[in-house]
DNA sequence: CGAGCTTTTGACGGTAGTCAACTGCGGTGG
DNA sequence: CCACCGCAGTTGACTACCGTCAAAAGCTCG
């Protein structure tokens, strides 16, 4: 796992908020320029990591409130005996940090499946934003809900559904997450997962994935790879799991 | 299951704001003379309901938030196929209908498990709370991030913990949640839980679920009867559970 | 080429699900 | 009043899903 982090040079960020990519995403709602005033002044600067980098660990504080701008990451709780669970994925228009009480020191690591580029906002100055920026801080409870709504479908997985359908439903969630955020490329979503992260995703041993993995290959719903996920037919994949196809309004972000 | 609901009869609250039982609940933090002004003038009512009532229908759209005044309540998901997950449970200043998105239909119901009183709010007028006081929107994104951290430990609960841990880890999740907002009398929670509603929660077949639930009776770390709760010894079951207790910020309502 | 990781496979055991029957309790109605 | 019903809890027998242990095969990288 690398660790390295490749902080920027200075508090400056290097893109100016007028030319952040998500205001181009399709699945995000742009900015007013008002807000994108604002939020030129609360950047403080970006950060790039490459894939498998811990961008956040479990028991520190963080200063910081991260929006990614690109690529993917998992959030992940330890226990102390060893046992890991990824809680969720985050893509591009997401909001991190904001999890946990405001202070405290984190109950979950961050890092990336993917190169990620991230912005940096200073989270004592979160109130400011709210104070500001009404509009924004509506949107922060937005995106916070949003987070619910991903963890309650994961919390349907695990206690209701059995092996195959976990990593169905999985993989019909990132596929979904993907399109909205324009990381998908025809049917394939470029992701770099290994059997043991999935299987600490959907709660089952590493050995018993890969089996139920196989049975889904050979069922021809889906390929899935150490870093591409492939779906030749979502839907079909969305009857077989179980799940039902979410609503898709526009997402806010920061 | 009782469906009708006690409706308060007009606008009106029975308690003004000033004498709401969460200003003086020791796990809360009271509102500010500025806050209360405003929130009576947001509050919209109150309701009553019987233990095993259901508030809000999954599929329907609400037009309210609601502040838990007092008693117990289970979010829960319903599948297509007639599975059941209980996502979590809410006590009393927590609030209910933000999750998800704002105007969409609710992805979730809503049940007592105890006699119970709400606040209503008018979920339409929420960019109003952001906008003229910005400290109660801060605070409903804290709620929000709070739902996610119990959820995440749900969550780790059904990934990575088997029969015995799960139930164990509710019942401290229960206690610990029951003594900050005050229903827990000496090592005793009053609360209805069926040992079906118990098994929709850990995601656990009912059979099972009463095998193991008796083997921690046997143990001698609860004893867990459909109306109440006990466990002589928080620390031990937690211990068992493998859950380390949790901070006890002191949490902010509306 | 060997070290280390990920993936794969086989064999076995244990945890948890299913089916079914029985108990105990409270409420309803003949 | 008590038979009857429905519901919650309990128990047993059997099955199936999933975890563990172990080893081997494929892969990347130094």
């Amino acid at each position: 796992m690398n660790r390295a982090k490749a902080q920027s040079p200075n508090g400056a960020g290097q893109i100016a908020c007028r030319d952040c990519p998500l205001q181009t995403c399709p699945g995000l709602r742009p900015l007013t320029a008002a807000q994108l005033a604002f939020m030129q002044g609360f950047k403080q600067g970006e950060i790039a990591l490459d894939a498998g980098t811990q961008l956040l660990v479990q028991g520190t504080v963080s200063a910081h409130l991260y929006t990614v701008l690109d690529g993917v990451l998992i959030r992940t709780r330890l226990l102390a005996d060893g046992r890991r669970q990824i809680l969720n994925f985050m893509f591009p228009g997401d909001l991190i940090g904001l999890q946990g009480a405001m202070d405290d020191p984190l109950e979950h690591g961050v890092e990336t499946l993917t190169r990620s580029r991230l912005c940096l906002l200073p989270r004592d100055r979160l109130m400011d934003l709210f104070r500001d920026q009404p509009r924004l801080g509506f949107d922060v409870s937005w995106l916070s809900a949003q987070e619910e709504a991903s963890l309650e479908g994961h919390l349907v997985s695990l206690g209701q559904r059995k092996a195959k359908e976990r990593i169905a439903s999985l993989a019909a969630f990132l596929m979904r997450r993907g399109q909205q955020t324009g990381r998908v490329r025809g049917k394939v979503l470029a992701i770099s997962l290994t059997q043991t992260q999935l299987a600490e995703t959907v709660g089952l041993s590493m050995v018993h994935t890969n089996r139920s993995l196989q049975a889904l290959r050979r069922a021809g719903l889906l390929r899935w790879t150490t870093d591409q996920l492939e779906v030749p037919d979502l839907a079909a994949l969305e009857a077989f799991a179980a799940v039902e196809p979410p609503g898709v309004a526009a997402r806010p972000f920061l």
